[in-house]
DNA sequence: ATGCTTGTTCTGTGTTAATGAACGGATATC
DNA sequence: GATATCCGTTCATTAACACAGAACAAGCAT
């Protein structure tokens, strides 16, 4: 909110919210842009030319879309994660053999941004790339247990307790109540609190340093994710999964 | 070479510029981005601290990395091909049942891009996001051969032939006879064309206006692909793949 | 303590990104 | 089939602001 002397280059955020409605719009044309990003047409038309010169962006009879040049960017900042190379084929193992759903997370700017998932189930949460609140998610509650209560305080500040469905948790008490049982029992549950009737359990993982790395997590609906299953199995499994991913970030650090 | 007024945005240039050293070097600093990529350490800062207000790159103790935002975009370039959504699945089954690693491309650009992979070997082709020219690898010839002639010759005359291995076909009549031997079996070989020892064998993929979706191909080291398993029992199951592929594509267009 | 880094701030100036209107082409409308 | 409307594209002007390079501060190594 405190912007002294703006050291912004304003061309880039205008690119930048060109390309965010494109992906939300594509394929999509000049106009149609320009309307929904509330930008001169002439405008938009420069900057997608331009991107289109580099490969950014598409234009397929009329229509523009994302290029795929944006893959390797993508691939780029996920591969930088030492999580995600070590937990990639757990994920895939523990997906299958639970028959559920399984996802991997990072926290990033205070949200949890999935990277990597494992699908067996239609009923999905999103795809790669998506982001979800931390406190409505058993990713998200299993990452902020472990963080350090000041950087807990910052990102409800920032991005408060949004109330996604009935089940949310939206009182700072509940939540610090919750975060405390998440730490004793070592996994998180989450009852509908981000979708309804979509059930989650979910575990940190550690680096050898300590610090959390990410989530793992099962996810499928209600119907299927109740009982010892839901209680007992799927934790285990998690947990299972999130010790050996713990113990290859460490075989790592060594060789 | 030819430009009259120019309607590009620089300073987007500029940031895409910086956003690719970043991808080659992360994690790293101002002044090593500046340097690489030949501009003002001041102007690079900008850039940064803008890409960074916008969560596209991230700061950890002073050195700079992408951020995760781009893994929606590049998720959005690749969703929007439906050839993306009928073959995952397809791909992971045959590169398991093979035992070797299963790739996914489609053309952009006049290039080959991978924008899928099942993994079972170390020895890879090269990441999501990977581009590799259309005439060195199985993939890229089995497109080449059922692009239009005048493509054919677009691409030709943009990229040339180059010359990867002491394999690569650098000659246009050979070219041009390759593709009509791939047209008339149906798949492509690849006898270490784009790295030397790595062998592939590719098939494309049409949709239902008989248009070039992509390609599948199998990859691997030339002491595994051999004999009659790399001349028979791969390309079947390869145009096996394809043709499940294809009739996916088919039953989406009635729905 | 001193010499190098590094990231960051600053300020003027020249470039150029932004703008809205106008063009021409295609499609839709009646 | 004529007219109207939409689209992408071009254009010219002007104000804005991205750029650059030097100066600053902070860290690290020597």
């Amino acid at each position: 909110m405190a912007e002294e002397h703006s050291t912004e280059v304003s061309s880039v955020n205008r690119t930048l919210r060109v390309l965010e409605t494109l992906r939300d719009l594509q394929p999509a044309g000049v106009t149609k842009i320009a309307k929904s990003a509330e930008l001169p047409k002439s405008s938009v038309y420069n900057h997608l030319e331009t991107l289109e010169n580099e490969g950014y962006v598409i234009k397929n009879d009329g229509e523009y879309e994302l290029g795929l040049q944006f893959l390797p960017l993508g691939e780029a900042a996920r591969q930088r994660l030492s999580v995600y190379r070590a937990a990639r084929t757990e994920i895939e193992q523990l997906g299958s053999e639970m028959g559920t759903n399984a996802y991997l997370s990072v926290e990033e700017r205070g949200l949890a941004t999935v990277i990597f998932r494992h699908l067996e189930n239609e009923i999905d949460l999103g795809s790669i790339g998506t982001t979800v609140p931390l406190t409505t998610s058993s990713m998200g509650k299993a990452i902020l247990a472990q963080l350090p209560k000041e950087r807990v305080d910052e990102i409800v500040d920032q991005h408060g307790l949004p109330r996604m469905t009935e089940s949310s948790i939206v009182d700072r008490d509940a939540l610090d109540e919750e975060l405390e049982q998440i730490r004793q029992q070592g996994f998180a549950l989450d009852r509908g609190e981000h979708v309804k009737r979509l059930r989650g359990v979910g575990a940190a993982v550690l680096g050898p340093d300590g610090e959390v790395r990410g989530a793992v997590s099962v996810a499928g609906p209600e119907r299927e994710l109740r009982g010892p299953f839901f209680e007992e199995e799927l934790p285990d499994a998690v947990l299972d999964v999130t010790n050996v991913i713990e113990l290859k970030l460490m075989e790592n650090m060594s060789v």
